[in-house]
DNA sequence: ACGGCTTGGACCTGCCCGTAG
DNA sequence: CCTACGGGCAGGTCCAAGCCG
């Protein structure tokens, strides 16, 4: 098992050509500036030529300090938890860290033990979970990881507009247009509510409706994915005085779109939609998606800026710089004719 | 920088703990037969009261072997690669491997060549490059990596059938279903034609047009997003005599069918529009499409059991097992009416 | 006393750091 | 300003010692 490693150029190599000691190397590696630019140079010159590059286990053994973080997730496939992954894999590549995916199997709580597990062999300088949900939450707080390690769940821990969330930030964005369009019925189907981010949506819908002093209508549970928008619709749980639907996702609103569709109920006339997210093809649903636009990119870099304050010390990252939600208003909603 | 690792517990601690030397719990832990029941007893209990976890970087430093492996991808966000990295992470946790996901900013050259510096510090056993263009292959194999290392694009080097890939037969699925259906003025929407896989469908386009003996159209080159769908119809670059547009994935399906929507073409009726992938919102497009399901995580099981081949000298796995592409029929192709 | 097991000690991996020269 | 040397990081591996019958 296992690869052997390419032999490469160790420090000692790089001091026998240039004729230095492998301290002189290390220094030199180190920034160090005393070092005569005769030497220096030499120095230089065989680290070019010999296209070396430092064997980070042994630093990291050496140093105790490592330049990996993790990233747990359960699900790539999504576009908001892959995107993040991305903005943390950039930002993270830029301060010279790597980022190791450690992927589990929802449905399999050995896989989650697996992967803690292999995180704890890995010197790790720190962790960010993705895409939890309770029951991960509670798994992994009975392991004991000893870095600094960052839960989040999607757009919920993001600190928003005024010490709220995104999730709810950008809800309560959709509410009031819905209400400002003179919409008082108004239904959500909501996330699998296992997640933080589809909790966090479901509770900031309640509360915009109560804000609009609207009537409250029960939540219809889903999970995300087109087909449980339409299979939301199918099963007709919708009263008969909604006027509009707030969708948990853009993916589950795509579905309600096409249950719609089916049921000849037409949108934004008979009906009004809104998903959340923004992702690339909601503008061309049919009719084009009214939603809130979330930067998962940039919740990656907060994410990773965040870990990075704890991990080195340095100034905590303001999360106000950050993209707040944005309202999109397309064709999915109208005002309400009345049915 | 860089952050104090945890003192975990060390080899060292349980040989205390157990009363025997560290090279006995090392022999325990490499699986050694020869230990006398009430030692093995002894070192397996103090291994569970420290939970101990062994330090990887000290073990790859020692036998020169690493258990890590790299993705390097320039896109996390679509479909194809983000499924295709999960079924990477997960075979590579199952096998006792960990995958570092290497990001880079497709658009900067520098940050390929960061990505492959980063990489080449670190003790890789093996690397996967997904999503690859002509750019990209021509940019690394200038570097010299030292490791065994896998290029690929998507489906496109899979082994498909008959010693074709899995684009080649799913293109000629689709074209064989749309000829069948009578149609015969065909065009193509590819993807942007950087990368493989779209060079590698539309390749297939043109030879699954031959090979039906039909009228050849000019391949409209896209991007695989939903607005160059859309933007290629805008373009109103289909000759008029076409009835039913190939489209390199469902993304760019999804902005035709938009664009055929509001210029009032109805599909199926006056166009057919097939995708490419089968992702999960295919489905619940207006109309359901007719597609190409993939599957992008036996994809990435193919990717790690096939680097892993070289790099434990494992036989190679058996491409025909994975699963071949498959045409899906939704309501998005019909018998042309002629226009 | 001899051969087979189990076990421990020494040394090595690549690198960092402190001290003495 | 630089080198030599010693020690350490966590663990692997070889050799030989110790034990047993």
């Amino acid at each position: 098992m296992g690869a052997k490693r390419s032999t490469a150029s160790t420090i000692y190599d790089v001091a026998a050509l240039a004729g230095v000691s492998h301290a002189t190397v290390s220094r030199y590696l180190g920034g160090f500036e005393g070092i005569r630019p005769g030497t220096r140079e030499r120095v230089a010159h065989a680290l070019a030529e010999l296209n070396y590059r430092p064997n980070l286990s042994a630093r990291t053994l050496a140093t105790n300090k490592s330049h990996r973080i993790a990233v747990l997730t359960g699900d790539l496939t999504s576009a908001g938890p892959s995107l993040t992954v991305q903005g943390i894999a950039r930002s993270a590549r830029a301060a010279g860290y790597v980022v190791d995916i450690v992927s589990f199997d929802v449905t399999d709580p050995d896989s989650l033990a697996d992967a803690i597990g292999l995180m704890r062999s890995q010197d790790l300088a720190g962790v960010i979970a993705l895409t939890i949900s309770d029951a991960m939450r509670d798994a992994i707080s009975t392991v004991h990881i000893e870095v600094p390690m960052h839960l989040d769940s999607g757009p919920a821990d993001l600190p928003g507009p005024v010490g709220t969330s995104f999730n709810a930030a950008g809800i309560h964005l959709i509410v009031d247009h819905l209400a400002s369009l003179g919409h008082r019925d108004i239904a959500h189907v909501t996330g699998s509510m296992d997640y933080f981010a589809a909790q966090s949506r479901a509770t900031a819908f309640a509360e915009a409706i109560r804000n609009n002093e609207l009537p409250e209508h029960p939540a219809i549970v889903g999970d995300w994915t087109s087909r449980s928008g339409y299979e939301a619709l199918q099963r007709s749980l919708i009263h008969e005085s909604v006027t509009a639907i707030v969708v948990g996702n853009d993916q589950a609103a795509l579905g309600i779109l096409r249950a719609l569709n089916e049921a000849g109920i037409s949108c934004p006339g008979d009906i009004s939609v809104t998903g959340f997210d923004d992702i690339p093809e909601a503008e061309y649903y049919s009719p084009p998606l009214t939603t809130v636009r979330i930067d998962f990119e940039s919740q990656g870099t907060f994410l990773f800026a965040t870990l990075m304050s704890e991990i080195e010390g340095t100034p905590a990252p303001d999360g106000s710089q950050f993209m707040q939600p944005k309202l999109i208003v397309r064709s999915s909603t109208a005002a309400p004719r009345g049915r």
